[in-house]
DNA sequence: AATGTTTTTATGTGCGTACATAATAACATG
DNA sequence: CATGTTATTATGTACGCACATAAAAACATT
């Protein structure tokens, strides 16, 4: 058998993906170790290792020093979905993105949000309620609070005109987040907003931001029947 | 200003990360050159690079040949969902997990799945309809259908005991796939399976799986209300 | 047999150099 | 002036070496 010298990292991990997906290496199988594979393939160890590790990012190998690189067994697949900006979101659709501001005002939120963003349960936040529109159509609702002690300039914003969803984006920097994914029925106030059938099936999106330990914001994004958020794998 | 020396690409990254955060390089911000800034923190350039390459990766960096990094202007945040065996999903929770065969047969799909998949009108697959249990109560309808020239060792599984969501990712491998998430009302026949009220708010997910340029199986899931996919930012 | 210690081994990473490549800027040419 | 050509520059990556580190295996000790 000839090896026909691979050069680079890319062809490097497009021959054991290759293998891997021909069987030659099943699931669950230990591979050659980075220095066996360099000789085979004409490079260097280095270059083997770029291209098993980003592999193994990607999960669909698992490494361990000492032990060796494996085939993962149950190749959890890892979808990576881009969360953007609803405006550029419906842009991108080709539609003219709309906004509309239902409500604006600051107040004390109930315990289930103070709770998770862990201010004081007297502490006031930032309140706002919108409307994002696709062709003047009902997108989206956005639900959103946002802690006034770790973005003090959102006071000053009326949210009018620019959304919150943008207008965070670029004034209240975090450093970590979580994000959670669900269905929910429409209430009669959001089908209403929205001009759907109550308790139609929506697609909702809570994400919750930090800066280290304080929150910045708590938002919760309902979109219309026929929503989908899609990815390759 | 003394530079305390970053030996390694993580306090690289690090220290990237805590200007960006601390505005010293704001979002559409031009950063130093991987030289300049592999002498300032006293390390080679490759290991900055490997730190700002890992950084782009995560979408925070733009790069470009020739032109420089930047901030971000726009952080798309970017969620990597781990979609794991539902079995797996279920016993991470702390739950038994059960599963029950609703009905396999082989026959024509519709015209939405065999377009999607890229057979012949006429073409036979393998359909499967299951339910997943957590702790004896409805956790996820599966619908699936299974192209049976590409995965012919199914047509010999009766998927009694085992479900195609975990035989398939044993026996099936694929190159690529597609995801999608959505909200769904629950039908008749899934509320009555899952002992739900209709109309009941289901998360959705979709996938198809491609092996080379053959489908290989399409499935639907449907997530009893309450259920929720979350992720870190 | 149970426990602690040392060796071995595969991955993880750093360094410095060299060259490839994309995109821009500077320059030349009709 | 418009257009084509040539430098310049920052990232992208390959290479070979060195050493760090985790984990298992081999060995020694009680």
């Amino acid at each position: 058998m000839n090896t026909p010298s691979f050069r680079n990292w890319q062809s490097v991990q497009d021959e054991v993906l290759r293998r891997i997906h021909a069987r030659e290496w099943a699931p669950g199988d230990l591979i050659p170790n980075e220095a066996d594979l360099a000789i085979e393939f004409g490079c260097a160890r280095s270059t083997v290792n770029r291209a098993l590790r980003s592999l193994a990012e990607s999960g669909l190998l698992d490494r361990k020093r000492k032990v060796g690189t494996r085939v993962a067994a149950q190749p959890v697949a890892k979808a990576t979905l881009d969360i953007a900006v609803i405006r550029h979101e419906v842009e991108e659709h080709g539609a003219k993105y709309g906004y509309q501001l239902i409500a604006r005002d600051i107040a004390i939120p109930p315990l289930s949000v103070s709770g998770a963003m862990k201010t004081k349960a007297d502490d006031k936040l930032l309140h706002v309620r919108a409307l994002h529109l696709a062709d003047d159509e009902a997108y989206a609702i956005e639900d959103r609070w946002i802690n006034i002690r770790v973005v003090p300039d959102a006071e000053a914003e009326m949210f009018q005109s620019v959304s919150a969803n943008e207008w965070l984006m670029k004034h209240a920097p975090y450093t970590h987040g979580e994000i959670a994914f669900s269905a929910a029925q429409a209430s009669t106030g959001d089908a209403e907003i929205m001009g759907v059938a109550e308790n139609s099936a929506l697609f909702a999106i809570d994400r919750l931001t930090w800066d280290s330990a304080a929150s910045v914001t708590k938002v919760r994004l309902l979109f219309t029947p026929g929503y989908q958020l899609r990815t390759g794998l």
